[in-house]
DNA sequence: CCTGGCCTTCACGTCAACGTCAAGGTCTAC
DNA sequence: GTAGACCTTGACGTTGACGTGAAGGCCAGG
């Protein structure tokens, strides 16, 4: 199949599909008049970069579940650096829940705050203000991040 | 106080501040030799500026919190505007959190899968693969974003 | 033969929140 | 008077994952 089928199939685009061949992630035949030219293994790998984009693996995370699908296994999580991505996702992941759940609270706390002092009749003490509890979530050695933007579909956008 | 003192006592740099002013959020005085001239309440302005942005505000986001100091309010939080930011953020942590413990179940149900298999000798049924539990924790209408990368202070860095 | 729909490569644009020069003005200390 | 530490504006660079043209090749239908 050609760069435009594999793209639609995968929801996507063909300048993904490039990018992807770009930074070798994907790898294409060419058919006698220079177009790409790919199979359904292909897709499958596609899928697969696909959704851990969606779940909030980078592209050069992606690079181990690849290579080991390309190593012939049935799934791209059978190989151990495969297994080491988890493992570090998920440790990420839960720095990054705990954080946003500490936020959350903070949050909470300070909405209610300034409710009850919205019934107090404006004159309520505010012992704290943003500046002075927000400092308080932040990771101290500042984790490296905390982002969920997957990667947008074709027709969401 | 000058900018450079303003950045120092905000943990930031002078960039950002002049940033900040060019995006409105921070205006100053000028001095006999055209030099900024900061006082304390653009410290404190500053300091939520920043407080928010550890929180996963974005910049305009804090726009209100500023209007609402620089209207002589003594917290940043006390206009409704603000309140409004604080609601709409909250619903966003909380679809983030929800979506992370999802993926975060994936990921551990993953893990334990690859571990039973390879106990059990290499060939055992890999029901999932990456491709197809990863969709299921996608947000159907997609969530604007879901992400927390706090600024970094100048010594972070 | 021509139109339309694919495909090719090259290369610049996007977004946020700044970083990093460059070229020059100002002020204080010695 | 000159070094050095500050300040000014202006403008380009950074990061990731692509979007968006431009200029042109290939191929099927009419």
């Amino acid at each position: 199949m050609r760069i435009g089928e594999l793209a639609e199939r995968a929801g996507t685009s063909t300048r993904t599909l490039r990018y992807y061949e770009e930074r070798g992630l994907l790898s294409a035949r060419r058919n006698s008049s220079g177009y790409r030219d790919y199979d359904e293994d292909d897709a499958r790998l596609v899928r697969e970069i696909r959704a851990l984009l969606g779940i909030g693996f980078d592209l050069e995370e992606t690079r181990p579940f690849v290579e080991c699908l390309r190593a012939g296994h049935d799934a791209g999580d059978e190989c151990p650096a495969s297994v080491a991505v988890y493992r570090r996702k998920l440790a990420e992941l839960d720095a990054c829940i705990d954080r946003m759940q500490g936020i959350r609270a903070h949050l909470v706390a300070q909405l209610d705050q300034t409710e009850r002092a919205h019934a107090a009749g404006e004159h309520a003490d505010r012992p704290a203000t943003p500046a002075t509890w927000a400092a308080s979530v932040l990771p101290d050695p500042p984790e490296p991040r905390c982002a969920l933007t997957g990667p947008l579909t074709k027709e969401s956008r």
